[in-house]
DNA sequence: AATGAATGAGTTTTCATTCAT
DNA sequence: AATGAATGAAAACTCATTCAT
């Protein structure tokens, strides 16, 4: 039987408990300093037990990338998203959800952030390629449909998205640190945020489209 | 005598042999991972000197991000800037100054940046703590004279200053990882990189100023 | 119920197939490094059950050895050996015999092999006891009947039996490592390894038989 | 510095003593099984000396070989041998003088006859690598000047020194076992193992000369 | 009978740091 | 100042064996 089934089939709280350890730990330390001695004693199972389950810590933490994805991606797609023609408040609405899931999952969100940018040259590697197909399926929806015609002529459509991206990249960085170790104040301060997210697209917005 | 004193009264050759030795082995492998067998090994001195000088892994960390800011600040002011009133101007020039110095010093940046994103909790707090000062004194100054009497009556300055200095820093770090490995390219490619500088630039200004 | 007796009252196949997974994982790993997870993933069998039968590794490995003597002493009894009075014929005979088995069934000979001389302790002690038993049981007729009046009276005959043991020992030996890996390929070139046996043979008969 | 120099360097009481140490362990249980733990226990020094010495279990392993391998060979060149041209006198003496070595340091033949015939693959390989040069270099000298004269026509004379090497090899092994444990009584029997040594022989001239 | 989850002491190795010289 | 031997806790991982089902 394949390690990860066996873990799979676990009892769901045990299971939960176990992730949530691990996850705690890995997010806490990163990759290499995470202990697996701690995520045991936390977990409250035996040494041999998490290796049963997983074989090896970078399996594990393998696993625990993918379980993050799948959840994130899950509860992204329970968020009711208008996709507006108008890119403008399309990609704002994906903004604040991005960021509210950033901050409803912070060690998800931690953990997966490091696993990309700061995990061990060969585990970034394995998943930066696993990565690459998920985003090549998810990105295409999400830029699909845009009314791309209110543009100025001078600028080119994805010189625009490009910075649109990195932008909205920014400022969820922003407000993930500015909310740090508080996360669930965000959720009294939505209305707010939302609010500068529009004053600053709004901005944008006017550089890059045409007078009427 | 004060521990890193020793350390700055030594020979200016071996001084620098030993700060590069673990500088490099820093930025190879991160605090965490970096091993100070190996920076003895790699400067050519005994385990027990480096401990004489420094007396703990972290001092000698904190040692090293303490020179790379210096260093990197004294390279800054030595690039000749304009200083514009004109705003889009100066940070287009600030941001290319960066960019080149990040990529001038690569080791440097790649140790500073982890040290302020990465680096163990009490680390980093105790960093983020002193360069909280230095950003105090640095940042009025390159945000001084500017003439903010262009900006549309809706867009806030300090506001837009905002979204102007995150789009830099973005940037910076687009540019940085696509010349990781092979620093010594930007410089041939440096008018291009200016060209698309302005160009993003353009379409700010074009957002934020009042129309002729 | 004993638990041997419980194992071997299972239908035959799945018997053979345990005893065949377990045989290979002693042979290629000897007895401490021989895993039993190995063994029970080889032999399609559940952890549990290898030790519902078995008890302890040790107990398993006891088993083995005693079949895998079993079964070799039964192959030797198929053999038709002319049991001739002359000592060098019988000898050289038996001998070839034993080669023959030995590559006949190279796991058993390797693990029977490995359990005289390089299992742990206790486990030889346990082996070369039992094994001592059947020695006593099973030379005897090995040597009887031979025709002794030939030897030169300077030859003492137990002394001379001796030699000749020890020499036909360290000659299957010698073919044993000769053939590692292809022991199959001996049964091709059995006539020339008969030829050179009876060479060496000739050399010692010539030295202690009187010359008529 | 290289780190075997580094433990050749210690002050001859330690150094023995963690040579012992390690050696007893090795005889005992054999590569695989011996516990580094066990050694520094019974060596009186910390885990991680050892570490710093060998670097790794494996070096430490191959140290002990290379050591009792000088060790042995120095002992070797201070008997006085003969070196008659004799052949059966000459073989009989250096029989005898390998016997004695073997019992006068009984750990280290263990562990030499294990790291050539029971350690893991790579190790063995790399041994006996090492070892092929020495043996060529060695064996030349010990069959020099022989006098092969006296040899019946029959009598291909390096079958006949085969013969001979494998059974003075046996001959070695049984007197081996029969003191084990007891090592130190062979000094004691040694007339008479010299005695039982010529009878065998004797045996083994008379069939491959040709009588007077 | 049969399963496989669970255990935990065991393994080798690394590492920053200390200290006698 | 300079050395490098020495420490020992911590790391990831293994494995025969047990036991509830």
């Amino acid at each position: 039987m394949d390690l990860n089934e066996r873990f799979d089939r676990l009892e769901e709280a045990k299971r939960e408990r176990i992730i949530q350890a691990c996850l705690t730990e890995f997010a806490a330390k990163g990759y290499e300093q995470a202990s697996t001695n701690e995520m045991v004693k936390r977990a409250g199972i035996s040494k041999g037990l998490l290796f049963h389950y997983f074989g090896s810590k970078k399996a594990l933490y393998l696993y625990l990338v993918d379980h993050a994805i799948e959840k994130i991606l899950a509860s992204y797609a329970s968020y009711p998203i208008e996709y507006s023609e108008e890119i403008f408040t399309r990609l704002r609405q994906i903004g604040m959800v991005k960021l509210k899931l950033s901050l409803a999952y912070p060690e998800m969100t931690k953990v997966l952030v490091e696993a990309f940018v700061a995990s061990p040259e060969d585990i970034r590697q394995e998943i930066q390629q696993k990565y690459a197909e998920l985003y090549a399926k998810l990105a295409p929806p999400i830029f699909r449909g845009l009314d791309l015609s209110k543009f100025r002529p001078e600028v080119k459509p994805d010189k625009a998205l490009e910075v649109l991206t990195m932008f909205l990249d920014a400022l969820e960085q922003k407000y993930r640190k500015a909310y740090q170790g508080h996360e669930q104040d965000l959720f009294k301060d939505v209305e707010q945020i939302m609010a500068e997210y529009e004053e600053y697209f709004e901005i944008l917005k006017y550089g890059m489209y045409v007078r009427e």
